[in-house]
DNA sequence: CCTTGGCAAGAGCAGTGCTCACTTTTGTGG
DNA sequence: CCACAAAAGTGAGCACTGCTCTTGCCAAGG
């Protein structure tokens, strides 16, 4: 192993240790945590931490991108056997699971995004990896017959979504894209709603209703 | 108009002004907005803010309080004529339209929260005025008899539905609780995804698919 | 051996929330 | 009418922030 992969590898092994401060961090300020406060966690300078992130914003992204692929790849892992409704319940209860365990990087991802914050191209990859699973899946079982497509949808939004039905999911009716969106954005909703506290003093049987949301969203999508 | 009145008064316009600068500044800064740049902005010291707001929190609260006020009262607004369907997409409407002209408003109360952001007890009765208005409609549509109330949900969230029936809407089914619950949470997703830009490079005809999403929710509910 | 390139440190700048001692303004009761 | 107390406003100061820039160090490579 050459020098040069030494010092690729140490400065990696850096790299993740200081997003995982910045992470730990995460849970007491939020998106506004202190550079300065992780570097001093870490026993090191503050100007140190601007060799491995230009700006705190780059490390935020950082922590953007990692916990956007930590997501992603709990939604697939869920989605491997089954049924199609019981891959799409699996896909949404992984997502609910994985924002319990993680719920400040969830904050980071699906909360309100900072004004003047433009996340990077790179963010855009990992970020569609949940509602992908979505779509497959509703393809899957719209090509297997085993659900309708629906009314029809018309107009320039029908036009919109057969672009994106062709770009990742070629074969799926519109209307069917349509609903994988629906159905994204309502699991998106319902952890955000549960998580970001608009069931304080409501709902405890957290799991429970959000089963029985993501049900009503499976038969409206045609699951049986 | 005693003394005390004319000093009560003078103090409630500097107040409303206060807010109204901040409210600008939301726009650039999101919920960590400048105290300082605010009084800059008004054209006096940082420090005599603090004797209207006790803190960039307290600020940050009023301004929490009125747009849940401002939103539930265009929620409301939207819900006085039409049938009991119509009703229900006018106050989705509303409450999306709100969220258009105050966006940056609109992620201060349905964003992330702040970690370690405690919301006062005074923030919970107007937080509450939009899901209020849409369990009244439901619950006058089964009042009429226009939607069937659906299978029977079981278990400790059965009662917990049931308690919310009793304290907000006497006399409503605990499913159509929770389907007015599921579908205020997917109008919030569905605004926020909007608004927060998971829609980017994907959807377009926003107010279309708005709308499509919410007669499918208004479907599951059972409108006609 | 010395050079060089990456790493770290620390001072410094402009900004922040908030406090405190202080002055100014102002409504009002004697 | 005027002195006075309460309210409003000021500016300095503390500890913190993101970020830059200069300086020193130290190991890898010729």
């Amino acid at each position: 192993m050459t020098a040069a992969s030494i010092r690729a590898r140490v400065r990696a092994e850096m790299t993740d240790e200081i997003k995982a401060v910045a992470r730990r961090h995460l849970a007491t300020d939020g998106a506004n945590l202190s550079l300065r406060a992780v570097a001093r966690d870490l026993g090191m300078a503050s100007s140190a931490v601007y060799r491995y992130f230009a700006s705190r914003d780059d490390l935020l992204t950082a922590l953007i991108i990692d916990a956007y692929d930590s997501v992603g790849a709990a939604a697939e892992e869920s989605a491997r056997t089954g049924g199609h409704g019981e891959r799409f319940l699996a896909v949404c209860h992984a997502v609910r699971d994985w924002a319990l365990a993680n719920r400040h990087e969830w904050a980071l991802i699906y909360g309100s995004p900072v004004p003047g914050y433009q996340a990077p191209r790179d963010t855009v990859e990992p970020a569609v990896r949940v509602i992908l699973q979505i779509g497959a899946i509703v393809r899957d079982a719209a090509l297997a017959g085993e659900i309708e497509p629906g009314a029809p949808i018309t107009g320039r939004l029908n036009e919109e979504l057969e672009v994106i039905a062709e770009q990742t999911a070629a074969g799926t009716p519109p209307q069917m894209v349509a609903r994988s969106l629906a159905a994204w954005i309502h699991l998106c909703g319902a952890v955000s709603a549960e998580l970001f506290g608009q069931l304080n003093n409501t709902i405890d049987e957290r799991r429970e209703f959000f089963e029985f949301q993501m049900r009503a969203e499976a038969k409206t999508i045609g699951f049986r």
